[in-house]
DNA sequence: TCATTGTGATGCATTTTTTGCACCACCCTC
DNA sequence: GAGGGTGGTGCAAAAAATGCATCACAATGA
């Protein structure tokens, strides 16, 4: 779409704040970018960039209107998926955000799930820390994020929220595997396999940590859900997920077992839906979130909406 | 603006309903406004209008398509009025509607202290029927609108409303001339000039005259409050009026007297001030509105908001 | 029935706009 | 002060938009 480019331009401009770097992106001149922008300052009436010597940046006027010419992009996008809607076949673009946790079995189940019916819809798939996916909610570049145990500002939506215990995964024959639960204290015997990054996982063990005063003897560190299953098959270690990395996926689990963690040792954490506060988003986007949400609300009877 | 120009393209086509037409009022020809719309058409993925033998129509798709391209523009006029706002000088374009009441005293009134301030905004006053206002509400032909004793859709949001008691106007020396309020049965010996148009006034006279079986003689019909006030400086007749209609104006009243009616016989009617539901308006607009509300309050202390 | 008048669509020449190349002026780093 | 980075500009070529003349079609009216 013409138009759509028109404003892609300034807004690639904007967030490579150089206007060489975003004219190679575009495939276009560094000339004809720059004219263009000449141009429309020239409409607007005023300087939306200032030109530094390694540079451009976004002005107080040039942040009013990147931000319309963002929603005006996305606002477009969403009118053109509703009237490819009108014609039966849905198409649209559907951009998703979310941390480890969510990327391993949730989201790709229920992508697979909402594509049998609509072949026409594309994802995008996005590894993002929280903070990552708060900034990219708020510039339009995802329809939606998954953030898991975060503090949330106002200026989103919580479309969802689903209470998620701590699970210890274990081999099948590690001694610990025919335990129906288990103590944060019955781990101290083995080798743990904690998360890394800060936050979501790697706090709510550190809270059951404190709490039970179990010094656990942490041998390696990493967010990969497939790195620790492949690793708790070879040496009797102990991993920590929450269900929705490992639900109704047979691939991680092949071999191990899921074990919950007595939930006074580590109180559950708590993963959200969110959205931008107040935005429309595409049909596609929209039927997907509600897909997730009925889903949730199927295998979690406790999420709230 | 170039940009805004092209979305105005369409959203004439779409108000004439023909290409031609709106070629015209555009200063174009036909044959280039027509392939604007078809490589428009073509760029959408489906027509947006139906070509009919008398012209053209907006399909659903258009439908859908033109409401985007409306609010975009008013969108964009928001942010541009921001922007400038930004440099200190206040630039913008209030558009209002509203009924002959609030057209004689009230509006321009606003209006002209309004501008005491801000020179660089211009205003555009429409006189409406309640029912042209809140189409045009709806499809952004005007910023806001002031509604007298209409039913309210919920796709508005009523930023104040402000209760108004009949009024009786009449020459100063008429006989009753120096009455503190009058009962509707005061006036039947008297011509009367009643309203024209169906809704607000006439409304609440209608009320009046079956509550109180007043045989009202009524010897000229009009909604015009100059014809109205003139009127009465020649024959001793009776008009009706509500506060906003008369408030603050010398010229109006000049030789004439406002008389309450008996609320018991003429319950007051109620003007609200209305803007489309969710809609943010131009800084000019929504600082214009923010006046007009104080001011509403400070005149008349019960008005809600 | 047939001419008239309205509608939108289209081929082609013309005008306007946009683009790309080469180059300038500037700033920072080394 | 050389080298590499930035945005800005003059000029010619390329691309896009426009206008004219004309077509096809439908409704209207004598």
């Amino acid at each position: 779409m013409r138009h759509l480019t028109h404003l892609r331009y300034i807004d690639v401009v904007a967030r490579e704040k150089s206007i060489r770097k975003a004219s190679e992106k575009l495939n276009i001149t560094s000339t004809a970018l720059n004219r263009r922008i000449l141009a429309l300052e020239e409409e607007v009436g005023t300087p939306l960039f200032e030109r530094l010597p390694s540079g451009v940046r976004l002005n107080t006027a040039g942040e009013l209107f990147i931000q319309h010419i963002r929603s005006q992009m996305t606002d477009l996008s969403r009118v053109l998926s509703q009237i490819s809607d009108l014609s039966g076949v849905r198409r649209g673009h559907v951009i998703v955000g979310g941390g480890p946790e969510i990327l391993s079995s949730f989201l790709p189940g229920q992508i697979a799930c909402y594509r049998q019916d609509f072949q026409a819809v594309q994802f995008d798939v996005l590894r993002q820390t929280p903070e990552q996916s708060l900034t990219a909610l708020m510039n339009f570049e995802i329809d939606m994020a998954f953030i898991f145990d975060s503090v949330l500002p106002s200026d989103l939506d919580i479309v969802a929220s689903v209470s998620q215990p701590l699970f210890a995964l274990v081999h099948e024959d590690h001694p610990l595997a025919e335990k129906e639960f288990l103590k944060l204290q019955d781990c101290l015997a083995w080798p743990i396999i904690s998360p890394l990054s800060e936050g979501g996982l790697k706090t709510m063990l550190e809270v059951g940590r404190l709490r039970t005063a179990a010094n656990l003897q942490v041998v390696i560190q990493t967010d990969e859900p497939n790195f620790i299953s492949d690793y708790i098959r070879n040496e009797n270690a102990i991993g920590f997920a929450i269900p929705l990395s490992f639900q109704k996926n047979t691939q991680i689990l092949t071999k191990l077992k899921s074990i919950a963690i007595d939930e006074r040792d580590v109180p559950p954490g708590i993963v959200h839906l969110v959205q931008r506060k107040g935005r429309v988003l595409s049909v596609a986007a929209a039927k997907f979130m509600d897909q997730i949400v009925q889903d949730l609300n199927k295998r979690f009877p406790d999420t709230t909406r």
